[in-house]
DNA sequence: TACTTTTGAGCAATCGATTGCATATTTAAA
DNA sequence: TTTAAATATGCAATCGATTGCTCAAAAGTA
């Protein structure tokens, strides 16, 4: 039994061959008889052996280690995506190992070194939303390693990605928001420069502008979209006197503050104003009234992501395999933007 | 500039010294003179060196890796506490293996096999709820490889474990809602042979009988907990004719499919029917009338596990090093149990 | 029978860092 | 001045698996 651990040249010694055969052996390596094989796989079954990843791992370059980079592991969406991920990874035989840059950049380099320096195959990530400078990810893609985007991506970098088709999600909520008449809809968004916000607006916009509706910048909020922030844009709104019969907002968390606000203001929802948020997050369907929402995919994105990681990983031209994904988001219809007869 | 990496070995050439005084140059080791580190640690800079973690896992044998193993990622409850580990294990320089069991006892094994073989330094777990046989845990302690559970444990192992006092939070809980005024407050529990349910089962009884309430097995429901299920309870003790004026359900989703219910049947919630469930999961908070529950301390309990874990690491002695934490969880009172004057 | 192929395995170096055991150089003590 | 004790490095093996190259034996060809 020795101390436990049996190694190829444990099964060689038994078997009174070479380590190298073992290896070979273990790794259906054609130059070796199927005789040679059977017995070796015997062996090893027999001692018990595990082959040691790291030992593989330091001589082939490749330690079946990914590297998953996302703001914070306990919000929903992203821990969705990495459901997803790794349900992937596991049928292929990799790791995931999972690490959070808490929306700093700064966490975020740190992060994405230690990563590297885990010698991990390669990187899934989705950017803090208060990162500007992508100098890092610039770097894993210089060293060849393959880096695949989802989610929260950036133009400034030539990688595969993977995202949601924000701006339709955004269009189809605002244009069914005007399906059930409102005219003045008021839209929560973040000044930060992220694709997703950015996208979402765009979508807002055109939907308004496609209903010949005038966009009117006052019934534009900025926020940083946590429920508070939906809170208080929505104070705002009310306290300025601003007329609005809708609110859409680009967070689930800042329409949730909305509707607190609302229900503080007896102003009823959906009669006198409808909702929409964007995300899907669980709790917006046991809200009262339950809330119209997009679903952003969660773990089919995760899912996709993976794949495309893995397609990236075999290809050898990394160059050429650099793909971008745009997955349908789906309106999920509720309550709070339902026109009441 | 070369391939990119640079090695001990480059730094070694570069100052004409050897290898092993690099590498204990690096890891200030007292034998090598102030003068040689700073001129290692200068090089090391100017090369750009990265340590390369895998040979050095591979000759220490150390990954510097946890596995960390939940029923599934995507839970906000696991996904806190893989939080917290993370939060911890990064601060130590070590990196976080998640992988999830789905909680399908089969797939548990295989993981656990796994992540021993990824080479894992330890391993954080909390069994899936169809577990009924051990074995697999066992193997990780007879191997002496550091092993904590949290949340779901079990008493079949002698095992570090963290947990939160399930009884304690059931008991208050009950106890609340029987200074409410209720007396025919329902249970819904699970069948399964899980710590967590059996101890708040335990938590309810006692309060019960505390109030010289008499114990009325009708008014407990067994199911899967899930949402759906808590709408089959809550209508089985409608259909049924059963008197109450409470629920207290062990989890959060099945007290949401009661409220669910509830406002279906008409009745009035909490005037007619006061409402408790458990984990403080977000949409608790957000429902109407937000619900009463106890919050299960996450991200703390992912701290207290990941430290614990690393003492049990450091420790010569596994076996005596062996302990349990049990944290108390919070009530959080909320509209939904609350007399209404 | 003599010569070329094919097949199956072994040898030894390698991946990069670590570490027990020398050895050389100083410094301190006798 | 001689010897003992520190101090600073070097040497070489090691962790376990992989792989280019070599070689012997068996099979095929002329």
């Amino acid at each position: 039994m020795k101390k436990g651990k049996a190694t190829i040249h444990d099964i060689a010694e038994k078997l009174n061959i070479t380590a190298s055969t073992v290896s070979r052996a273990l790794n259906d390596n054609p130059r070796i008889s199927e005789n040679t094989k059977k017995q070796v796989l015997k062996m090893a079954k027999q001692l018990n052996y595990q082959p040691n990843h790291i030992a593989s791992a330091l001589r082939s370059g490749k330690s079946k280690l990914i590297g998953v980079l996302v703001p914070t592991a306990n919000r929903n969406f992203f821990s969705s995506v990495v459901r997803g991920i790794e349900d992937i990874a596991n049928e292929l035989d990799y790791k995931v190992i999972i690490s959070q840059s808490y929306e700093d950049p700064e966490k975020e380099i740190q992060t994405v070194d230690a990563l590297l320096n885990a010698r991990v195959d390669g990187i899934i990530a989705s950017i803090g939303k208060n990162t500007e400078n992508f100098d890092h990810f610039k770097k894993i893609l210089e060293k060849g390693i393959p880096l695949v985007l989802f989610d929260r991506i950036t133009n400034e970098l030539e990688v595969s990605q993977v995202v949601i088709d924000d701006y339709y999600g955004a269009y189809e909520t605002t244009k069914h928001l005007i399906e059930q008449g409102c005219r003045r809809i008021a839209h929560f968004t973040s000044p930060k420069k992220i694709n997703i916000y950015r996208e979402r607006l765009r979508g807002y916009e055109d939907a308004i502008r496609d209903a010949n509706i005038p966009f009117d910048p006052e019934l534009i909020e900025e926020s940083d979209m946590q429920l508070e922030d939906g809170r208080s844009s929505m104070e705002n709104i009310i306290n300025k006197g601003i007329e609005f019969d809708a609110v859409f907002s680009s967070s689930d968390y800042a329409v949730m503050g909305a509707l607190q606000v609302l229900r503080e203001h007896k102003i009823s929802v959906p009669n006198q104003v409808k909702l929409a948020g964007f995300g899907n997050e669980p709790f917006t369907s046991f809200t009262a009234p339950p809330i119209t929402t997009v679903d952003q995919k969660s773990i089919p994105m995760g899912r996709v992501t993976a794949e495309t990681f893995f397609e990236l990983l075999k290809s050898e031209d990394k160059k050429s395999a650099t793909h971008k994904t745009v997955l349908k988001p789906e309106l999920i219809i509720r309550e709070s933007s339902l026109k009441t007869n």
